[in-house]
DNA sequence: TGATCCCGCCAACGT
DNA sequence: ACGTTGGCGGGATCA
């Protein structure tokens, strides 16, 4: 069966490193195994096993110097090993290998220590999985859970059985890319929240009658069973083994990992993770053996992300315990940068909705070959195709051939969709890619805003059919029926509210509400937690209720050690107290002015956690930020900031927060607040949050000279592919002067003069509002007239009207739902869930 | 104990 | 029919 031996260097490649380390424990009289790890060796103390572990850092380990690192590793590991033998004498046989040593976790590093992170597209880098089996002295079977894990990373690919193509870490970022995305669009951070809500009602032993609704709400969520989600240019390596049940370790993985993507602390605990997994619906049917099952599954795919160092194990403690749960500790992934030209837009099963786009997406493959790279998915419509394809592609791939020849044929199943790298053989791929890449940036750019909106073309497909839409529909590159628009790249977005009394204005987060209600949500920033009594937007949140979780919080918070923490119970202001907070939340109501940014995550990563608290809804005090301001921007702007306090800042700069990594902890901020002064930041905090503000309006100008916020807004619309790269937007797109675009060439758009530029660009704003209300995808967030600095807090109830309305409802901002909010973002007006503590422990 | 998760049966699949 | 994959969950280990 093994007729395939591979011409590569295989047998360079696989000597097991233990077997190469053998020399290094000369004094051992350990008989070199053929096989590395001498199948008995006590050495198990789980200490040494994680600093063996940690020791081989996938950043340290690279390329050339990577084997002699693992070698180190292996070095230490088996050094260790042969001091127990010695210790143990002969006869270690009677021990057996600790579970340990069998774990997936250390036998996943063992595989990985065999490829690079970044193998060259040289080299051959085949994986055979027999000889891997047989070398690492495992059976198959464990390999295959690895394999198939890495796989879902597109870390390798199958190229034909038991036989893999390995990519390392090449197409990691595009693949966390991609999977962002996806779990953007699947609402995972919603149904997260749906989960802990239901989960903290069902504590508090709430009648099913309010589950009865929950579930309405979650169902409406539509768990979206969405597939495996393929990178361009690895469309169909994997086909082959997708044909099976879809909700295998593969996907399970990736939806894993959209977890971590897309949660704000990028800590997913295992229960969340499973009952997401799971499929929602399953209410009653929390199946315990389902779940059990689910959650043995997930420490597999743990152990394997662990060993790549994307998660860590951590503890969550809260009210119900300590909870296993995992970090992500892998590489920020930034929402999607301009030169990934990745297509995400079909990676989920297509909706009943999108059944009419096959001729666009025709179109568009057929006026883009260069973008190729469609990534398909096992939709039950596509499966015969891929499968036909497979087969294809099989029948050349059975055959023992060189390695150019088998890649040659991998990709060349690939033709069946017009694209340059399915002629290039696997050797080029990487290079091609880069190359096909860059060509692609620029064609594509033109139908970047259509591609968010969902593999349409960008002027092939009509216009907007928003009901009720008050944004313009001539917008081609935006046509598609928003009901199509996948949500928002940045569920969170910051608004500044002002404060009357403090002169302190504050960065709110609005998350984009599926109910169309803008709630507030502090993505682990600096922030104030609000006074519980001010719960006005809390509709559906009752009394009993709200004081038990307050209750319960206090208790907990007293259990937290960290000083900075300590927001107890007492430390609040009375509830019926008219707070600076408590006006500010009003104010909040009133909210007038808004813009919607997108967030610009800069994490802090690798900080640590052993006791982090998780904000929920609370008011930034900009101000504070000021300092920070060291990227530094325009003195005029800080002229202008200081005369306008209230206003905050223009810049999105001045809001960098000064903390980074551990700082990031606890920041105190004295003055303002009336209410406990404490600000928590969660370990993922962004260091950087660049938030618009009105103010910044006025004192924004219309010079060519782009403004920090402007800036902002810029990359966001950038970002967002609702303008050219080249084209700059004045802070306030709806008041100021659309400058003319600075590389004008870089636009697909052929417009050239600045007037029409600016037209596109407001109305690619407008309906990215129209987008985010008409959707819910998106914060109802919206840009109001606001009148100037208001001196008086204005009614609770008030409530914005909104730019937009969504077809089934009116936008409305709610008023902050305090400390309702839940450890995470919010997703439905009336789904608040009670501020917990969070506290994140490692192992 | 509860958290972990190894092990390997055995069914779905591919050839 | 036979080999490859890999879902699954019993029950052993670990903490």
């Amino acid at each position: 069966r093994s007729v395939l031996k591979t011409p590569l260097k295989q047998a360079a490649t696989s000597p097991s490193v233990l077997a190469e380390i053998q020399p290094d424990c000369q004094p051992l009289t350990t008989p070199p195994k053929p096989k590395e790890t001498p199948p008995a060796e006590p050495w198990t103390p789980t200490s040494n096993l994680k600093i063996l572990i940690s020791a081989a850092s996938p950043e340290i380990r690279s390329r050339e110097q990577r084997r002699e690192l693992s070698n180190n590793t292996s070095e230490i590991l088996q050094a260790k090993h042969c001091l127990q033998e010695h210790l143990l004498g002969d006869e270690y046989e009677k021990s057996q290998p600790s579970r340990k040593e069998k774990s997936l976790g250390l036998l996943c590093h063992k595989f990985l220590a065999r490829y690079p992170d970044y193998p060259s597209t040289a080299e051959n880098n085949y994986i055979c999985l027999d000889e891997v089996a047989e070398e690492l002295n495992v059976e198959r079977r464990r390999i295959y859970d690895i394999v198939n894990v890495l796989e879902s990373l597109h870390m390798v690919s199958r190229l034909a059985k038991n036989r893999y193509a390995w990519h390392g870490r090449h197409n990691l970022s595009k693949t966390l890319q991609a999977l962002k995305k996806v779990g953007e669009k699947n609402k995972y951070t919603q149904q997260i929240q749906m989960i802990k809500k239901r989960e903290y009602e069902h504590e508090f032993d709430l009648n099913g009658e309010r589950n009865e609704e929950m579930a309405r709400s979650f169902g409406s969520t539509k768990h979206s069973e969405m597939c495996f989600v393929e990178l361009p240019g690895m469309e169909f390596r994997a086909a082959s083994v997708n044909s099976r049940k879809d909700k295998s370790l593969r996907v399970m993985s990736q939806k894993f990992v959209m977890l971590f993507l897309v949660s704000t602390p990028q800590i997913v605990s295992l229960e969340v993770a499973a009952k997401i997994l799971i499929g929602e619906e399953q209410l009653e049917d929390l199946d315990k053996s389902k779940f059990k099952t689910k959650i043995r599954r997930l420490y597999d795919i743990a152990n394997v992300l662990s060993s790549l160092e994307l998660i860590k194990k951590v503890h969550v403690t809260e009210e119900r315990g300590r909870k296993p749960a995992f970090k992500w500790t892998g590489p920020e992934v930034l929402p999607n940068t301009p030169d990934t030209e990745l297509d995400t837009t079909s990676m989920t099963c297509p909706s009943p909705i999108s059944e009419s786009i096959p001729s666009k997406e025709q179109c568009s493959k057929n006026l883009f070959p260069s973008r190729g790279k469609q990534n398909f998915t096992r939709h039950p419509s596509l499966i015969k195709l891929v499968k036909s394809i497979e087969n294809d592609r099989r029948k050349v791939q059975s055959a023992p051939t060189s390695p150019i020849k088998i890649s040659a044929s991998t990709d060349g199943n690939l033709s069946a969709f017009p694209s340059k790298m399915a002629q290039v053989p696997a050797s080029t791929n990487h290079q091609l890619e880069g190359q096909a890449k860059k060509e692609r940036e620029t064609k594509i750019k033109l139908s970047r805003s259509a591609l968010e909106c969902n593999l349409s073309l960008p002027q092939a497909v009509p216009k907007c059919e928003a009901p009720r839409s008050t944004a313009p529909s001539q917008q081609p590159a935006l046509s598609q029926p928003l009901g199509i628009c996948p949500p928002g790249h940045s569920p969170v977005s910051p608004v500044i509210l002002p404060h009357p009394h403090s002169g302190v204005s504050y960065a709110i987060y609005l998350h984009a509400s599926q109910a169309h209600t803008v709630t507030t949500y502090s993505p682990s920033f600096m922030v104030q937690p609000l006074p519980r009594a001010k719960v006005t937007g809390i509709k559906s949140m009752n009394p009993k209720l709200l004081n038990k979780i307050t209750t319960e919080e206090g208790d907990n918070q007293i259990a937290t050690d960290e000083p900075t923490k300590s927001f107890t119970a007492k430390d609040r202001p009375p509830i019926k107290s008219e707070t600076s907070s408590q006006r500010c939340l009003k104010r909040s109501q009133a909210l007038q002015e808004n813009n919607l940014i997108k967030r610009y995550r800069s994490d802090g990563e690798s900080l640590d956690t052993s006791l982090t608290f998780f904000p929920s809804g609370y008011l930034i005090p900009l101000t504070q930020c000021t300092h920070s301001s060291k990227a530094g921007f325009p003195n005029k702007e800080k002229a202008g900031l200081s005369s306008l306090q209230h206003t905050t800042y223009s810049s999105p700069i001045a809001r960098v927060i000064p903390v980074t990594g551990s700082e990031l902890k606890a920041v105190n901020i004295p003055a303002f607040q009336i209410t406990p002064l404490n600000i928590m930041l969660s370990p993922n905090s962004i260091a950087a949050a660049p938030v618009l503000s009105n103010s910044g309006l006025n004192s924004s100008n219309t010079s060519s000279a782009q403004n920090p916020s402007s800036s902002v807004l810029n990359f966001t619309l950038q970002h967002i592919g609702l303008i050219p790269t080249g084209v700059q937007v004045p802070a306030n797109p709806f008041l100021q002067h659309v400058p003319v675009p600075s590389q004008p060439e870089n636009t697909n758009h052929s417009s050239e003069n600045a007037s029409l530029q600016e037209e596109k660009v407001n109305e690619n704003i407008l309906l990215l509002f129209a987008c985010a209300g008409l959707s819910g995808k998106y914060g109802a967030v919206v840009p109001v007239e606001q009148p100037s600095v208001p001196k008086e807090p204005q009614e609770p109830q008030t409530v914005t009207e909104n730019f937009f309305r969504t077809p089934g409802g009116p936008n409305t901002v709610s008023s902050l739902p305090a400390n309702s909010v839940g450890t995470d973002r919010v997703s439905q007006g009336t789904l608040y869930i009670p501020q917990r503590k969070l506290e994140v422990s490692e192992d």
